[in-house]
DNA sequence: AATTCATTTCGATAATCATCGAATTAGATT
DNA sequence: AATCTAATTCGATGATTATCGAAATGAATT
């Protein structure tokens, strides 16, 4: 449910996505400037820079020393390292941590569910059959063995036509099933 | 005078500057997604996430690809790798290549002159007073030697003073000195 | 060919944000 | 203490943009 915000990534990112703030930035990797040369350079007048140099200081991007009258911003290297570790996939995969996954699968239920919680009908779309499926299979305990007439009364609840959703759910290996005559359980890590 | 635009580094930041973009980047590096899986993920509507993707793929970070009835987006690994070669202090000098360095000085200059070309005062800060010796020392030719005497007569053009212009130019190495009577010339690769 | 379904485009709206002038604050020099 | 200078904060404005409904497009199945 909770994840890790991205909150802090996306100020990081925002505080670079502005050409002026870049330019800030650039000038800065030479040598350290204060707001008023800064502003001569970039042709803006001191408020706008004020306020560029504070939000590249809200992510750690810059910081500023007192100088006689001048308060003087200089680059700092640490948070540029840290950038270079941000992009490998792992990393990319827990911007998404507080994502919902189930979400899909539930509109989509939704969608073709009545309110009694049987399917009006099955999904032709393979993306939103699998998502189907993937709700139905939620009956069937991990671990249990169910007979062929055990599963289909569970899946009566959802659809007639329980010969299909038995094939199916085999068919895109969320059951397994083991002889001919019966002996089915539900694969596990699936979804 | 005229350098890499950084039009190309902010479109990038900028479409890593959404909380809902970064998380579909972070879905995609988990695995594909159509545009309605992303909706429902994320709480959006079709047109919103379309509108993303459009800018993530504007900046190579998502490629699409037909599949059914869908167009299946995914991410593209190469333009991640890019970043991290981006963030040295050497790459980060070419993204202010078109800034013009001598906006400053030629400011400074412009407040302390009148219309004829010559210094209403010396400026009593520091760095302003850099900015005009900088502006100043460009009458003397590089390479080329000055007697005492020719050196005051360039600078009386400028101020009155002309024993402190000539001290504080010494003072600042942009001009040097050898023996006690006169002979001076212009240091180079000052700015 | 007709239809269905997902995506994209278009237009509108509300929120965010860059910019700047005016006023205030903070620091240092006299 | 009084004054000067640069920086910052505040308020306002114009531009950009995220979001969505409605309509158009495009691709695939019947």
């Amino acid at each position: 449910m909770t994840g890790t915000p991205n909150t802090e990534l996306v100020a990081f990112f925002k505080a670079l996505a502005d050409s002026n703030r870049l330019k800030i930035v650039g000038l800065l990797a030479q040598q350290p400037y204060s707001v008023e040369e800064l502003a001569a350079l970039l042709e803006l007048k001191p408020p706008t820079v004020s306020h560029h140099l504070s939000k590249l200081a809200e992510v750690g991007l810059v910081s500023a020393r007192a100088e006689g009258y001048y308060s003087v911003y200089q680059l700092e290297e640490a948070a540029l390292l840290k950038t270079r570790l941000l992009f490998s996939r792992d990393d990319l995969t827990s911007v998404a941590e507080d994502v919902d996954l189930d979400a899909y699968d539930r509109k989509v239920v939704n969608d073709y569910s009545r309110t009694d919680g049987s399917l009006k009908t099955l999904p032709a779309q393979r993306k939103k059959l699998e998502a189907v499926l993937r709700y139905v299979v939620k009956s069937f305990k991990p671990g249990q063995h169910y007979s062929e007439k055990q599963v289909n009364q569970i899946l009566a609840r959802f659809h007639a036509d329980t010969a299909t959703l038995r094939r199916e759910l085999v068919g895109y290996g969320l059951m397994q099933r083991e002889g001919g005559g019966g002996d089915y359980w539900r694969v596990e890590n699936k979804r």
